[in-house]
DNA sequence: GTGCCACCTTGACTTTCATCAAGCGGTCTC
DNA sequence: GAGACCGCTTGATGAAAGTCAAGGTGGCAC
C-alpha cells in the first residue's frame, strides 16, 4: 500500500511515518467498468488516487445532461481539494470508464497530518494552483474558441505527450462531453479534418498529418470568414486544397 | 498599511509581526479607470489586495477577443494562487474599471512567510477551493446552460445578496463578456425577460418581479421545447411581437 | 445650447451547433 | 450464424446566439 501510494505527488515528499499514518486508514477500492464511485453531491470524506484504469469526473444538469469534466489517467490524484472547504460536496459525480484501483484516503486524517508538514502543504497548493490554470484554460477554450478548435487543440495535446500518432484513451462519446460537444458533431468534425488531410484517422487510432495546419485550426477562434474558411465544420465552400 | 492588509481574508490570522514584515515590502498602488494592472502572460511576481473600485480580470484570445472572467470587487485578493507555480505568468489580464487602490504583495516574501504559519496555509488552501468550485461551476454553466439561464442565474445572484431590486455593478458590456454572451445578446435577453415581467430594468437598475419564475428560467437548462417555451429569447413561437 | 462619443438597443441576416432520425459495422449472446 | 445491442456516422432540419449595420440616448466638452 505505501509503496503505491508513492505513486501520487502528494504523497511523494511525506517521510516514513507519516506515510505510514496514512496508509493506515487509506483502503483499497476496486470497481468494475461503470461502476459509479460518488454521486455529484455526495459528502465528500474522502479524496483518491488512481492506481489503473480511467475514472471521468462530470457534471450533471438538473435536465440530466451530462458533460464530462475530466478524464482521470492512474497516478493522479482527485477531490483533494475539497478537504479544505466547510461541509465539502462532491462538485462532480466520479465513475469508472473501465476496471479500476484506487486508494481512497480519509481527507480528515490527511488535513490533520498537513499541519505536520509545510512541505506537503506547498506541494498541495502548487497542486491546486495548476488546477485553477487548467480551469482558467478551459473556461477560455469554451468561451473564445469554435468546437473545431477544441477538437484540434485536444488532438495536438494528445499528440504532444505521445508522438504523432497515438490511440484515443476514451470512447468518441466520452471525449466529445469532455470537450463540450455532441458525438454527431465530434463525429463530423472529425471527419472534416481528416477530409481536409489533416489528420488520418482509422477506428481509436488518430495520426496528426499536418500539425501546422492543425495548429492554425487550433488557434483560429471564434473566426468569421477568416482566411481558414476551409478549415470549417460543414463542408467548405467551393473546392479546396 | 497594516489595518488596510487586515480587509483580506488571507491575512487575517497573521500575528503583528508576521503582518509587519508582509507590509513592510507590501506597495500601495493606484490606478485611474482603465488603467492596466497587468497583462496576460506578464511574469507573475506580485499579488493584489483590492482596496477600493473595480478590477476586471480577462482573457484575450489569439484574435482579439475578450472574455471577462471577473470583476473583482473590495476586499478580495487575486492572482495569489500563482504563488506556487514554478515561472508563474499571469494567466488572465487585469484592467481598472473605475479608478482604484490596491495593495501589491511581494509573491516570494509571502510564500517565505507562509512556511512559518500553517494556519495561513490552510486559509489559503480554503481559498483556492472555493476558487476551483466556483470554476467549476462556471464550467458547468458554460456548458449546460443557455444564455438566457445564465443571465438569469446571475441576476438572481446578484440579488440574493442585496435584495430583489439592485444597481449593476459593471457596465452592461462587460457582465455581457462576464456571461459569455454578445452585448446584443444581451440585451435582447434582458428585454426578453423583462416583457415577460419577470424583472423590470431602468438603466442600471434592475428589479427582480418574480423571483420564482426567474429561477425556472436559471433553472431550465440547454432546454429544448420544455413547457418554458415562453421564456425563450426570441420572440415566441407562432405569432410574433 | 451643439456636437461628439460611448454605451446601449433594435432589426435583419448568417453561422454554428444541437436535434431527430436513420443507417452502418462491429461484437456478444445464444 | 441470427439477432440484438452499442457506438459511431451521416443527412436533414431547426434553434440559439453571433454578426453587421443602423439608430437611440445620455453625458460631457466647449
Amino acid at each position: 500500500m505505501i509503496e503505491d501510494l508513492k505513486k501520487g505527488l502528494l504523497f511523494s515528499h511525506l517521510d516514513a511515518q507519516q506515510l505510514e499514518r496514512v496508509a493506515r486508514r487509506a483502503r483499497r477500492v476496486s470497481l468494475a467498468d461503470g461502476e459509479s464511485l460518488f454521486e455529484q453531491g455526495d459528502r465528500a470524506e474522502r479524496f483518491y488516487l488512481l492506481l489503473s484504469g480511467q475514472v471521468k469526473l462530470y457534471r450533471l444538469s438538473p435536465a440530466g445532461n451530462e458533460k464530462v469534466i475530466e478524464v482521470v489517467t492512474p497516478g493522479s490524484t482527485f477531490a483533494e481539494a475539497l478537504m479544505f472547504l466547510d461541509r465539502p460536496k462532491y462538485p462532480v459525480g466520479a465513475q469508472a470508464l473501465s476496471p479500476v484501483t484506487l486508494i481512497s484516503i480519509d481527507a480528515h486524517d490527511f488535513s490533520a497530518m498537513l499541519r505536520e508538514s509545510v512541505d506537503t502543504c506547498f506541494l498541495l497548493m502548487g497542486d491546486m494552483s495548476q488546477r485553477l490554470r487548467g480551469l482558467i484554460r478551459e473556461i477560455d477554450d469554451l468561451s473564445l474558441h469554435s468546437a473545431t478548435c477544441r477538437v484540434a487543440g485536444y488532438l495536438l495535446a494528445q499528440a504532444a505527450g505521445r508522438g504523432d500518432e497515438f490511440e484515443l484513451h476514451a470512447p468518441k462519446q466520452i471525449l466529445a462531453s469532455r470537450l463540450s460537444v455532441k458525438p454527431e458533431t465530434f463525429s463530423r468534425i472529425i471527419r472534416n479534418l481528416s477530409d481536409q488531410g489533416f489528420i488520418q484517422i482509422d477506428g481509436n487510432r488518430v495520426c496528426i498529418r499536418q500539425p501546422d495546419a492543425m495548429r492554425q485550426v487550433a488557434d483560429a477562434c471564434a473566426l468569421p470568414q477568416d482566411a481558414l474558411h476551409s478549415t470549417f465544420l460543414y463542408p467548405c465552400p467551393p473546392h479546396r486544397g
